[in-house]
DNA sequence: GGGTTAAACGGACCACAGTCCGCTTATATT
DNA sequence: AATATAAGCGGACTGTGGTCCGTTTAACCC
């Protein structure tokens, strides 16, 4: 029985070699651990090339720079929340009230934000997040508002809620203003009422 | 007629030496050339101190590093543009209506941000501006909200209004999800209504 | 299996941010 | 004016991100 990545699929000519999925996935192996056993601000390419047993020419040849291979990471895990925003238990998955949903998805999307802002900062972008993630929870918060029957420009107001939660802004309310969660989550509830009002 | 700076203010003991004063403000101006004749990710630390006709390692004496260089060159722009809050005319500055002058704020605030995101990437900080900036206009948005009558937490409200006009954001609303000016006015305008209402 | 080719590899090399420490000089004191 | 002192200065040095190009090798075809 062949393995069914064996398949070549039309319209994909340019088939992966198996060194460089190999390598690859070795390098996002080796630079989880290597964050693991300190901080993000730490890692060096060369460190990761050397413990992923590539050449550091390699790594950069996957990933591109430093920011792509730390948006690599930060998308790994990225997807795991997506999975649970799309499929898991509810109020944050599906099956509770649009409104309570949304307010789950707040307070889960902030608590992850915060816990990776070291990742998400060294990932680039001028701070926000690979454009594929920011799109998937705008498409999401926009469809809550669609289904809890918002009027209005619903493509602004959906960056409109999501602007407060990026961790530029948390991390500046925590830090600087004083705020802290609760008054966080209160006033984002407050702030999804006046919208959704 | 003496120099009033001349006069030695008691509590403020080491005055700064006549030869760092020249250096800090030759560096400043080197620093906007070279910005001015390129763009601000081509300009080197190396190159800013040889314009200025310093040591390198003056450079870093005096601004710590390349973010709080950056962030130097923009608080001079930024102070000019909090003058325009302050005393400028109306409805920007005193004099109009509160809905107004936030109304105004808001267009002025996106207008230059997105005008200086090249230098408030530069400046670092995860990519928000300068904290003393950054409490002025939350200062000003909450007293605005004040004035205007709305109830609830005015902190939390303040930096949510402030979120959408940050750097990250705007950039993501103009370059990726395809918002132009004309929508981000009037949805930032929108978001006020639903606030105050 | 042997040959062909294009992709992948690796490590020497470069540029730039940031540090260090011996030298210079502005300022205060007498 | 001479001296003392501490702040300021500068440029050689280091570490890290990123590039380049000659070499290796996986994948495909016969």
């Amino acid at each position: 029985m062949e393995s069914p990545h064996l398949l070549p699929l039309v319209g994909e000519p340019p088939r992966e070699r198996a060194d460089a999925v190999r390598n690859r996935e070795a390098l996002l192996l080796a630079t989880s651990e290597l964050i693991d056993a300190s901080c993000v601000e730490n890692v060096t390419m060369d460190a990761v090339a050397q413990r992923a047993g590539v050449g550091k020419g390699t790594v950069f040849r996957r990933f591109g720079s430093r920011e792509g291979l730390m948006t690599a990471v930060l998308d790994h895990s990225e997807a795991q929340w997506q999975a649970a925003v799309i499929g898991g238990p509810p109020p944050l998955g599906p099956g509770a009230p649009p409104l309570d949903r949304l307010l789950a998805f707040g307070r889960s999307r902030a608590r992850a934000t915060v816990h990776h802002t070291a990742l998400i900062r060294a990932a680039g972008h001028a701070g926000t997040r690979s454009y594929a993630a920011m799109s998937f929870v705008a498409m999401h918060v926009r469809y809550l508002l669609a289904e809890l029957g918002v009027e209005g420009d619903l493509g602004y107001l959906a960056t409109a809620l999501l602007a407060p939660l990026e961790a530029v802004v948390l991390e500046q309310q925590l830090t600087h203003d004083g705020l802290d969660w609760d008054r966080i989550d209160a006033g984002w509830a407050d702030l999804v009422a006046r919208i959704t009002r």
